[in-house]
RNA sequence: GCCCCCAUCGUCUAGAGGCCUAGGACGCUAGGUUCUCAUCCUAGUAACACGGGUUCGAAUCCCGUUGGGGGUGCCA
């Protein structure tokens, strides 16, 4: 039988790491039988199931490469075939009619369970037991007409043939419930697979109020999609050896749920940038120039010509962590009015003399007949020697004024790339004296 | 309250009775490389929650305790 799994996600507006990672599991696990990965949007409740809902798990689903091998089905379509059962497991006596609770909206449909203990197997957590006296009996038509989760949730697994449930064990104990719907229905069980959940610094479960907790805060802060798939197939699995950077490839064809471990796990975001940052390092120089573009014109300023640019980013790519760090670090390179950090410029320009020694080096860089690296590097070093003082005296004066910051890519390239015009006025507006 | 799940460095984890004086990664610290930052390299830091068993031998098996989480809805 072919493996089939879903991702049965309720849309409320946001996806949620703890559920992406759910829908990771199913799509590797069904990818790696050469099965099906199916969606099921859970629509039916009142919670406000928008169309805009809908299109925030699509986007999250499609950001992440987790396509779907049939179309998606909307729960809230299914409610005449829910029904339908509701009517033969009364017919059968699997389940009567009550005003459960005494409520007074008068009678539910509450499925009956079989009094036994039940028993299920779990690929992740073994074998998993209750004793009948732990389940009660469920409502699982409400008094005003509407199915309720449970049965929705297992009719619609049973008619999609799904024959691996993969989801949060939140629902283990739900799903002692819905083993005992699927006999009564003389459906025969998927395989259950319940994973721990994911939770936040304080080891609560994430919630709206922890941040960088949906997956679209994470591709609006500049994350990569390969780098949060990655990361989040390793918060509950691991390949057994040493590894943890995949292509997706090598994910799919070792990922197994015999290696999915049983306990929650925290969410480390410096980890976790960590990985992103050993991606970017291997983005070709194509997606570079692509995204700086971008993020140039976004800011409004004017996109330099494609040498320029190319030589930007073989300066920058190792630096740059995220892709905001893009427009964070490297505006000295595109636009004249750059940000100056403070610190630099106190310890860099206003230290003894700085202002002096620039003057004089701008002398010696203004008579250079060619601005290449090698040149100004001796020009430098030659006047730090004249005068009996440290290179490194010039070096980071001129560093803070050409590019306001203390830090950065090495000097004698950095003023290559920014070429004569630039460096040369940008050292006037600080030199004194020379 | 009752039921269920979980428990290895700060964090993610390896470990399926002897290979463990517990390995890797992130972080942190120190050193190296460099004009600086980052990268990179080297070293260091740090854990089997506790108590009983079982066994020649336990991080690994069993019981209990503690702690964390979930469930106990005409929510999903």
């Amino acid at each position: 039988m072919t493996v089939r799994c879903r991702f049965a996600p309720s849309p409320t507006g946001n996806v949620h790491i703890g559920n992406i990672r759910a829908a990771i599991y199913n799509w590797l696990f069904a990818r790696n039988r050469g099965g099906q990965f199916l969606l099921r949007l859970e629509d039916t409740d009142r919670e406000r199931s928008t169309p805009e809902a809908v299109e925030t798990v699509l986007d999250a689903m499609a950001w992440l490469g987790l396509d779907v091998d049939e179309q998606p089905l909307f729960q809230s379509t299914r409610k005449d075939a829910h029904l339908a059962v509701a009517e033969q497991l009364l017919a059968s006596g699997h389940a009567y009619k009550e005003d459960k609770g005494g409520t007074g909206r008068g009678e539910a449909v509450v499925f009956r369970m079989p009094g036994t203990d039940m028993v299920f197997e779990d690929e992740i957590k073994g074998t998993l037991r209750k004793a009948a006296a732990d389940v009660k009996d469920f409502v699982i038509v409400r008094s005003d007409g509407n199915p309720v989760f449970h049965l929705a949730n297992v009719v619609d697994d049973i008619s999609m043939n799904i024959t691996h449930v993969i989801r949060g064990d939140d629902h283990i104990e739900n799903t002692y419930r819905h083993v005992a719907l699927y006999q009564a229905m003389g459906a025969s069980l998927p395989t259950f697979a319940h994973l721990p959940m994911i939770v936040n610094a304080q080891g609560k479960p994430y919630s709206k109020r922890d941040g960088d907790a949906y997956v679209g805060d994470f591709r609006e802060k500049g994350y990569l999609a390969e780098a949060l798939f990655n990361f989040l197939v390793l918060l509950g699995w691991s390949a057994g050896d040493d590894q943890e950077k995949f292509s997706r490839e090598e994910l799919v064809r070792r990922f197994d749920l015999s290696r999915v471990g049983s306990n929650p796990a925290q969410f480390d975001v410096r980890k976790f940038e960590d990985l992103n940052a050993q991606y970017m390092r291997d983005l070709p120089v194509e997606v570079y120039r692509e995204e700086f573009i971008r993020r140039i014109t976004g800011e409004g300023w004017p996109v330099p010509d494609a040498a320029y640019l190319d030589r930007v980013i073989g300066l920058l790519r190792e630096r740059v962590k995220k892709w905001p760090d893009v427009a964070e670090q490297a505006v000295y390179f595109f636009r004249e009015e750059y940000p100056f950090d403070e610190k630099a410029v106190r310890k860099r320009l206003d230290a003894e003399g700085a202002r002096e020694r620039l003057g004089a080096l701008r002398e010696r860089f203004a008579g250079l007949r060619t601005f290449a690296a090698g040149e100004l590097e001796a020009a430098l070093r030659a006047l730090a020697d004249e005068r009996g003082a440290n290179a490194a005296d010039f070096i980071h004066p001129v560093r803070v004024a050409v590019s306001g910051q203390g830090g950065g890519p090495s000097l004698f390239d950095l003023l290559e790339t920014l070429g004569r015009d630039r460096v040369l006025s940008r050292m006037e507006r600080w030199a004194s004296g020379g």
